[in-house]
DNA sequence: TTGTGAAGTGGACCGCAGTCCGCTTGTGTC
DNA sequence: GACACAAGCGGACTGCGGTCCACTTCACAA
């Protein structure tokens, strides 16, 4: 299993990763980078889950890693990339269960219940993360939140989702539409400043999307 | 007409302002400290017209306004509120329109005909200083941003239309789920990389709160 | 074992937002 | 007009994310 599934890696970081013995791929990563890159993980999963992500610099991660601050970003290539690289377990598993997992989330339902069940379930996901995942959205440039990472993906299962379940609708606007009001940013602050709960957020959601397939 | 309508000041920076000769009110404005806010943000205007907002930096503003940066930060409290000062005008005139203009988007029209025209006119409005509230989004603290400014006002006013409209629905949520699209990243994105133009973004917005008054 | 080129490294360096505090200046009082 | 004091000022300073490039280390071939 990659470290980064379903992650497309950075072009200055092919970190490609796995230490596969044989096949020499195209590009097989040095075994001195592997360990610092190991490293890096490691002491960046212990501070965050010490002291909060916001509260982590880079230089603060490189020292405690043993590493320069170049490497970091070699490795990574910024902040937000750090941060994601140490969701990847997570993101890639809940990934998994969008595309091969059980109904309804899963292939196998009908469209209509496979939109509902995703808000819900990815906002159950979203709770022990949310923080890190709200670091990301914040150092992340505007445009290349929604372009690149786990967003695509969403954005694209919604989309043929939508597709299947209502033809009339503008599906492709309103995946976007409905993968806004998820962004751990806006989550974090409902749940936290505001007291809504995660069955609130989540009959919502639905709600929200019932009334697409309802006109 | 004051400089900054509706928008609370924040505790570090009074900005009571408007050179009002009589009343001397709770705190007035020493005349140097009006005369350097106002060198301020013409200064930063004519920056930000000449290289847009991303390119700015608040040296660059100090320097062009012939004062300190410090004079900046007491005045604006951090980058995201002076780029929002330099909004004012237009979001006061907005806001005045949601409040007190002429139906469907003013009072008079029923709640769900105000509801639906909106989306369509806040996305109007947006066209033109989009990269600039693209900058305060991106540059203003997560939490923050929902809290205080105009965005509350909107909140309220979504809320409001809402519950009048269906009292079924959970209006504090979905106020803020029709919100969220209409971030002006998202927009800036949407249309700017995606090619999606202002009519179908109006017409999907609509639908998505047309779904939301028929369940 | 040794040579070689590329992959990897790390810390000095840059421009940035935001803070701090000693100094200046305007204003109301006598 | 002189005075006192608070309001205002500004630039040196901090820590940050991110870049750069001279140097080191690895992997492979001869």
């Amino acid at each position: 299993m990659p470290d980064q599934p379903l992650i497309t890696p950075l072009p200055t970081a092919p970190d490609a990763g796995t230490e596969l013995p044989v096949l020499g791929g195209p590009a097989r990563e040095r075994c001195d980078a592997a360990r610092n890159r190991r490293r890096i993980l490691s002491a960046a999963e212990a501070l965050v889950a010490r002291d909060g992500a916001v509260a982590v610099s880079m230089d603060q991660i490189a020292a405690a890693a043993g590493v320069g601050k170049g490497t970091l970003f070699r490795r990574f290539g910024d902040r937000a990339g750090l941060l994601r690289a140490l969701l990847s377990d997570r993101e890639g598993a809940f990934q998994e269960a969008l595309i091969r997992g059980p109904a309804p989330l899963g292939p196998g339902a009908p469209p209509e219940e496979r939109l509902l069940a995703f808000g819900p379930a990815y906002l159950h996901e979203l709770q022990d993360y949310a923080e890190l995942l709200s670091e990301v959205e914040a150092s992340t440039v505007p445009g290349e939140l929604m372009t690149g990472g786990p967003y695509a993906l969403y954005r694209t299962h919604l989309t043929l989702l939508l597709r299947a379940a209502n033809p009339r609708l503008d599906a492709e606007y309103h995946a976007d539409a409905l993968l806004t009001p998820l962004s751990a940013q806006l989550v974090l602050h409902q749940r936290d400043a505001r007291g809504m709960d995660l069955e609130r957020l989540a009959a919502g959601w639905q709600a929200q999307a019932r009334g697409l397939l309802a006109i």
